[in-house]
DNA sequence: GGCATCCTGACC
DNA sequence: GGTCAGGATGCC
């Protein structure tokens, strides 16, 4: 799915295309478990005239504040994309499940062939909800090495598995944490209360300058990702670990293994990043 | 923690 | 036909 990078580029992309437009209609919905709440048909009811203020981005999630204090908050999940369709002679296709009308005649679509993704219309108190279930921002103000180190001293559980949950620090999958461990030097298995003081703030280094980096080269497309142009993005071609099983390592030419860590495909130089 | 589940498509 | 995939949740 979109990670962070990915979604914090669509949010970007999106922004000149819809905001101060008006939605005029939800036109398509047929995938209606993709709508977590309300009902379907309060969803359409609600959504139907609302104005885009702003576009943004919390964690995975990109949210459309509308009017009126409505918030619709899209999780793309593993294959979502979202994006302004301008040309009015492109045709939605049987993987676009969500198609919102807008008043300048441009349409945004959801597509998402494997079904996974979500979208929730929220009130304040719903957003507030989504924000408060959700960890720290890795690029926002208050992720110090500090708050990561409070954060991997009180758990037991192996770095993958930490820097994955989203309810502790909000954004990284599967392809940023291993790029983030890989610059840090650290093994993906390696118990998070074992981690250094400077250990942890190499890491800390590592996850903000691989995001960082991820939204300069407009975020990673392996196969779905496209942002809100429907372009896709360049951050593959400087992957360091990710998807490079067998090839040299970057820093000491040692071929890159691939193993399963937290259920997810893992990739480590031996060398560099060595279980202690 | 590990595993199944939600889905479809790509690839072998 | 089997396996794998950028995610998250729920169950043991």
């Amino acid at each position: 799915m979109p990670e962070l990078p990915e979604v914090e580029t669509i949010a970007r992309s999106l922004q000149p295309q819809i905001i101060h437009h008006r939605i005029h209609a939800v036109e398509k919905l047929d995938w209606e478990r993709m709508v977590k709440t309300p009902d379907p048909m309060l969803f359409r009811e609600l959504v139907r005239g609302r104005m885009v203020e702003h576009v943004g981005r919390r964690a995975k999630w990109l949210l459309l504040m509308l009017d009126a204090g409505w918030t619709m908050a899209l999780h793309l999940r593993m294959s979502g994309r979202v994006w302004v369709a301008t040309d009015s002679n492109d045709e939605p296709d049987q993987h676009t499940h969500l198609v919102l009308r807008l008043d300048n005649d441009y349409r945004l679509f959801f597509r998402d062939p494997r079904k996974f993704g979500r979208v929730q219309l929220l009130d304040s108190h719903g957003l507030s909800e989504l924000d408060q279930s959700l960890g720290v921002e890795p690029l926002g103000n208050t992720f110090d090495p500090e708050t990561l180190g409070n954060i991997l001293s009180q758990r037991r559980t192996v770095l993958k598995s930490l820097l994955l949950n989203q309810t502790l620090i909000a954004g990284l999958g599967n392809i940023y944490v291993d790029e983030s461990l890989w610059h840090a030097r650290l093994h993906p298995q390696q118990p998070a209360h074992t981690v250094t003081a400077s250990e942890t703030c190499r890491l800390h280094a590592a996850i903000r300058d691989v995001l960082q980096r991820a939204i300069a080269h407009g975020g990673s497309t392996l196969r779905d990702y496209r942002n809100g142009y429907n372009q896709i993005g360049q951050n593959q071609e400087y992957f360091s670990v990710y998807g490079r099983t067998g090839q040299p390592c970057l820093a000491c030419g040692f071929a890159i293994e691939r193993l399963i860590v937290a259920q997810r495909s893992t990739h480590v130089c031996p060398k560099c990043q060595v279980l202690r």
